[in-house]
DNA sequence: TTTTACTGCTAAAACGATTTAGCCATTTTC
DNA sequence: GAAAATGGCTAAATCGTTTTAGCAGTAAAA
């Protein structure tokens, strides 16, 4: 069985007797502008439609220096909150059509740089970055070398690139106003990765809100993990509120939520009469726990759409307005029993 | 500014003043077999690393024939079934040193179709599919064409090709069995996708414990459903099976399940008091609702893991041992507080 | 009639690697 | 001492495109 092999754009001309110059010429829609006449670019396309021809894009990327392959490099696409942000980049890179790879980092700056190394090798246009703490190196890099990439959830200190964040500020001094409003006088906060700008801000928010309302903060309220997948850890702090007498929690991210949620379902403490729960993103769950789950919602769709068009102006005019540099997004929330 | 290009190959060939040829091979681990002097390896390796050489995979690729790359065509990467699954493809994946390009068919025929065309023309080394419904002519297809792919979840009549899928009829069949002994005997079924021959498993799974323990089965107790997002077509088959007096539930994909506890919540329906409930796959949320929800696990880890391997050999041998060419995975269970 | 312009096309270089075939000098074998 | 083997390397083809420069031939302008 002779494997047919996959016609190109030489196949084509052969058949026609002419060069593969036209061809190619035909075939990117460029007829016109290299004055190929009418019937010969019909011809053309007969018979590459016939030959059932498709472009070889590792050929054509070679050639352009465009693999119209863009690369996402996240914690982990297994978490919903990133998940879904996938999702939204691709279909939103699909209008350029770009094609999205992916890689994950666990938090972990050495499998990072490690990600971010193989994906260079492999040519891909631009980035999309979720980079763990202590990646302002990698950065830096990245920024010596000219390649296009957008950071997005986060923000590095010293380095100033293209990013889209959350006002996350606004989220965590309105999320806590919100819980001050419920009566609540001990709120206490749950907090991971506070290297992380981001997360920092969320925290200050909380801050300022207990302290323009005239209520005194507490450090035994306050809690910050160094992993969110660890249930033990989440227990020890929730109990250490607990006693500490909260009676408003704030949880930083979905995933902390759901540990949290389940401690204190083991702990049999009543949301919202014992402790009202506000967190941090939205996720499908909170509409099936025993209270549903109040949340700050993070607008996913907006923020991988304007990171894709950003990413897109990098690669293809090298550049990017000033005013679309730096976005930062408000927030929406949503409230349900969890809170009230 | 000068822009700092990029190393090629040939830069080093200049700097030593011998033949690229020479450097690739050494490059490529060939030095013994192509007998290059140690010494000049050695200054070929000293000079990659200064120049901070670093190889195009584009042109790599374009002359081996291999581009290092699978896709992976799911449904929607937002659903944390899938999620899970594409993380532990890369994981594996990566193993071989392969980079994966994920894509989303929405369960649409046409966006799958497209998707895998624009995929092939991308030289992907081979495929892991979750096909939608009526994808037997493109399977047949990829198979004419000899590239490499692997379905996973899901199987298609008349297509013989490479599959990894769980035991559904024994996961249906033993989920409904532990809702019998938990005296259950107006047991239902909310389905999804029914023309889906794995579907149909789970449903006959039900159906033949049901059978077996002597139990009459009742058509109004069982429901297929369109999709598995619209909340309003859930809720009107939960209220037909509670109207017909159910009082155990099998749901047959973890997205259902999710909106159909939240009917049953806002029906004000009791876990397990009312109705005893179990559901296919395991998810985060089950353990924080109300009643934490019994579920069967899917071995998701496994199943990527042997798509993967499956994937490879065909990749790299051309061929897959026949005891692995069509897998059939044993589920797991967990049960919770839905069913006692 | 010569020049200029246009029309329709082609040849060949280039992208950055891999790989085959083979060259030249030295060493081994008989 | 001639033939064969070995050691260390290179030239050139190749993968499938895109793109630049330019070549005929005809038509319009001078």
């Amino acid at each position: 069985m002779p494997k047919k092999k996959k016609s190109t754009i030489q196949d084509i001309a052969d058949q026609l007797g002419v060069s593969k110059s036209l061809v190619s010429f035909v075939l990117n829609g460029k007829s016109k502008e290299k004055r190929i006449s009418d019937s010969m670019a019909k011809k053309v396309l007969e018979v590459a439609k016939r030959m059932n021809y498709r472009p070889n894009y590792l050929a054509k990327s070679l050639r352009t220096g465009r693999s119209q392959t863009i690369a996402l490099i996240i914690a982990d696409i297994s978490n919903p909150f990133f998940a879904k942000m996938a999702r939204f980049m691709e279909i939103e890179a699909s209008k350029y059509e770009y094609k999205v790879i992916f890689a994950n980092s666990d938090e972990d700056k050495e499998k990072f740089t490690a990600e971010l190394s193989v994906l260079k090798n492999r040519q891909v246009d631009g980035f999309i970055l979720i980079p763990p703490i202590g990646s302002e190196k990698e950065l830096a890099a990245l920024q010596k070398q000219k390649l296009p990439f957008v950071v997005v959830d986060r923000v590095f200190k010293n380095i100033d690139c293209p990013t889209v964040i959350i006002n996350n500020y606004q989220a965590g001094y309105q999320a806590t106003q919100r819980l001050i409003e419920n009566d609540r006088r001990n709120i206490a906060i749950l907090n991971v990765n506070n290297k992380l700008y981001t997360m920092q801000q969320r925290v200050k928010g909380y801050h300022d809100a207990l302290m323009e309302n005239g209520i005194a903060t507490s450090p035994v309220l306050v809690k910050h993990l160094k992993f969110s997948h660890d249930k033990k850890l989440i227990m020890k702090a929730i109990k250490e509120i607990i006693s500490a007498g909260a009676d408003g929690l704030l949880f930083t991210t979905g995933k902390l939520t759901i540990l949290g949620i389940e401690c204190l379902m083991e702990l049999g403490i009543s949301i919202p009469e014992d402790i009202s729960v506000i967190s941090f993103d939205d996720m499908d769950a909170y509409r099936v726990t025993r209270t549903p789950i109040s949340a700050i919602v993070q607008p996913l769709e907006q923020m991988s759409k304007e990171a894709i068009t950003i990413l897109m102006s990098l690669i293809e005019e090298n550049t990017v307005a000033v005013e679309n540099k730096n976005r930062v997004l408000d927030v929406d929330f949503v409230y349900r029993a969890s809170c009230v």
